[in-house]
RNA sequence: CGGGGUGUAGCUCAGUUUGGCCAGAGCGCCUGGUUUGGGACCAGGAAGUCGCAGGUUCGAAUCCUGUCACCCCGACCA
């Protein structure tokens, strides 16, 4: 490719609107434009990245015997009212109407519809398993677009769901997956930890998430000191605090916290600290209404809660709800005398195990000090439990061992999803004993934009971007850096010599001073660089440079050609060794 | 959805507090010339309904009302 013939439209200056390196990068390197909040416009380099990106992933998939389909973007409603995923999903799910008056949703996955294709075709265990898979775009209406494609509303997905007669046969599969996903990050050149993001429920190993390590990441990750174990937070498990000796406490005590609501107030007002408040939040599942109580320093994990809630939506309840409950406004609910009132009581380890605590009075602009757990409101009883229902903190062990936390990128997700869609859409069989049933499945999702946003992430300097050699826009670039006829021709010649060797390569051939090309060059940040400038070319040499080395290796300008095609091989070779 | 912020040239932003100079700067773009290995220099030039709609006023980018878009923060409220 020429550059004067290309349209890479690289900006000096940074985006306004950009935060992180991958934002920012994008834009300025002339990869993609914003044509919405969290919609982007994929320019030719970047678009040339995304189709590497999807080639590997399509490979590694049709590798392990995935099939790739493609499923439509916009789907029946009826179909997802049918798994109740319409109102599971929330305002999340992009819906319109149609000219018919039919609603249509936008697919943010696809379970519906490989199940329903899976409803009409399997009918017997022999057909069993499949794999299916697709790369397509997805649609979210998300809360809140942010981090350039990170979290954008339209993405592009590789989502694979597959469909079984066992769960040693789901097993098989999912691990066939996860082997497949350790190929494609490892040949996109990026360095991921792999997470257990769901445990209990299915027992074992349900699901993992493959995340890459970084400071932008929104997804926190919590592993073990000796690294032996990691976990997504919305699943990291803790071990229960001791219970620190009894302390002499008084009987409660109401004291007036006029207009005090949150922890924070309430500390400053009363003197005392959140690790020794109780806090008592409202939620609600239909008509079901339940308080979960933590320590005020700790944080609820909804993830955790919806354990006890096994397939249904569970969400903070409303003002009036809470008033109804509490008998008090918003911001002084409290454990004492509440069992009664709600349908259960959810106590986390550390907030049972506390010796004394300040807790909201169920009064108005009431707060109790010297609640003590058990004595003052049950620990144990028919409705009350004491569990793990918070996010790990910093100091909390699992198995004796020390949690650590970083930040993630979520780029991969595999799981076990058991009958859910397959009961809800018949997707049935019959087995060797003629007996109809749900098929198993399982779904896996790779998302595209993210390992491009990653990949830079991980791999940026000063000047811009570093490609990894499988993902970059071209393996080389040459840039002619003076503008005499005859190194014009010898760049030509390189060029030509490069394209009949199978080499991804750029000519930029622009009317410009050497600075500005290096400068784009460096920005755009394909790994190698072949510069014939008027020195070394009276030499009869070419420098070659790696994006990421500081010195460059001058090379014949007949073997530079060979000598870089081998290089770049060697390179790919190297990330496609796993 | 709540809170905060920003909308002025293709980009980054000044000007708005205190209404009145001709609506500006840097970058980018166009023309000519000089340059030519790390985002050159000189000269000339094009380019903005000041987000949009109302209103106040002799006069509005500036004040008021509404509206839209974009950005940031947000369970900690129990």
């Amino acid at each position: 490719m020429r550059y004067s013939q290309t349209f890479i439209p690289t900006v000096k200056e940074v985006p306004a609107d950009a935060e992180i390196p991958s934002h920012q990068l994008m834009i300025r390197a002339g990869l993609m434009r914003k044509l919405a909040s969290g919609t982007y416009i994929y320019l030719p380099a970047g678009q040339r990245i995304l189709r590497k990106v999807m080639e590997i992933v399509r490979q590694e998939m049709d590798r392990a015997g995935a099939l790739e389909c493609t499923v439509p973007v916009v789907q029946p409603a009826e179909l997802w009212q049918r798994t109740g995923r319409d109102v599971d999903y929330g305002e999340t799910l992009g819906k319109f109407k149609d000219r018919h008056g039919r609603m249509n949703v936008l697919s943010p996955t696809a379970e519906e519809g490989f199940t329903y294709l899976a409803s009409q075709e399997i009918q017997s265990y022999k057909q069993l398993p499949v794999n299916l898979y697709q790369i397509n775009t997805k649609y979210r209406d998300e809360f809140r677009p942010r981090f350039g494609v990170l979290r954008s509303r339209e993405f592009m997905m590789k989502d694979a769901y597959s469909f079984h007669a066992s769960e040693a046969c789901l097993h098989r599969t999912y691990m066939a997956m996860y082997e497949a996903y350790k190929r494609v990050f490892a040949r996109c050149g990026l360095t991921y930890v792999i997470v257990e993001a769901e445990t209990g429920e299915m027992g074992g190993t349900g699901s993992h998430q493959f995340t890459i390590p970084c400071a932008s990441g929104e997804d926190v990750i919590v592993y073990t000191a000796a690294e032996d174990r990691a976990w997504n937070i919305e699943k990291a498990p803790v071990d229960p605090v001791a219970k620190p000796p009894a302390a002499e406490a008084g009987p409660p005590e109401e004291v007036h916290t006029p207009n005090v609501g949150s922890i924070e107030a309430v500390c400053e007002f009363l003197k005392t600290r959140p690790e020794q408040m109780i806090k008592t939040l409202v939620y609600q599942s239909g008509e079901e209404v339940f308080a979960a109580l933590v320590r005020g320093d700790h944080e609820v994990n909804p993830e955790k809660l919806n354990q006890f809630f096994v397939g249904r939506h569970i969400e903070l309840a409303d003002e009036a709800t809470i008033r109804k409950v509490t008998g008090a406004a918003v911001g002084f609910a409290g454990p004492v005398g509440l069992a009664g009132h709600v349908d259960r009581i959810l106590i986390d380890h550390a907030a049972a195990a506390m010796a004394v605590g300040v807790t909201g009075a169920n009064k108005t602009d009431y707060h109790l000090k010297n609640v003590v757990p058990g004595r003052d409101f049950p620990l144990e009883g028919e409705a009350v439990q004491v569990c793990d229902i918070r996010n790990a903190a910093e100091g909390d062990t699992y198995g004796g061992k020390k949690l650590l936390f970083k930040r993630g990128i979520e780029v991969g997700q595999v799981f076990k999803l058991g009958t859910k869609y397959s009961t809800k859409l018949e997707a049935r069989f019959l087995d060797e004993e003629g007996n109809r049933k749900p098929c198993l499945m399982g779904c896996y999702g790779i998302g595209i934009n993210r390992i491009i946003a990653s990949a830079i992430e991980l791999n940026n300097d000063e000047w811009g971007i570093l490609w990894p050699m499988s993902i970059a826009p071209w393996q080389v670039m040459i840039t002619p850096a003076a503008p005499e006829a005859e190194i014009v021709a010898a760049a030509e010649e390189i060029y030509q010599q490069l394209l009949n060797q199978g080499v991804e390569v750029l000519l930029d051939d622009r009317d410009l001073r050497a600075g500005v090309k290096f400068k784009d060059a460096d920005l755009l940040g394909i790994p190698i660089r072949i510069t014939l400038g008027k020195k070394s070319f009276a030499e009869g040499k070419a420098e070659v440079k790696l994006r990421s080395e500081k010195d460059k290796e001058m090379i014949d300008l007949a073997a530079t050609a060979e000598h870089v095609s081998k290089m770049v091989r060697q390179m790919l070779d190297q990330l496609n060794a796993v």
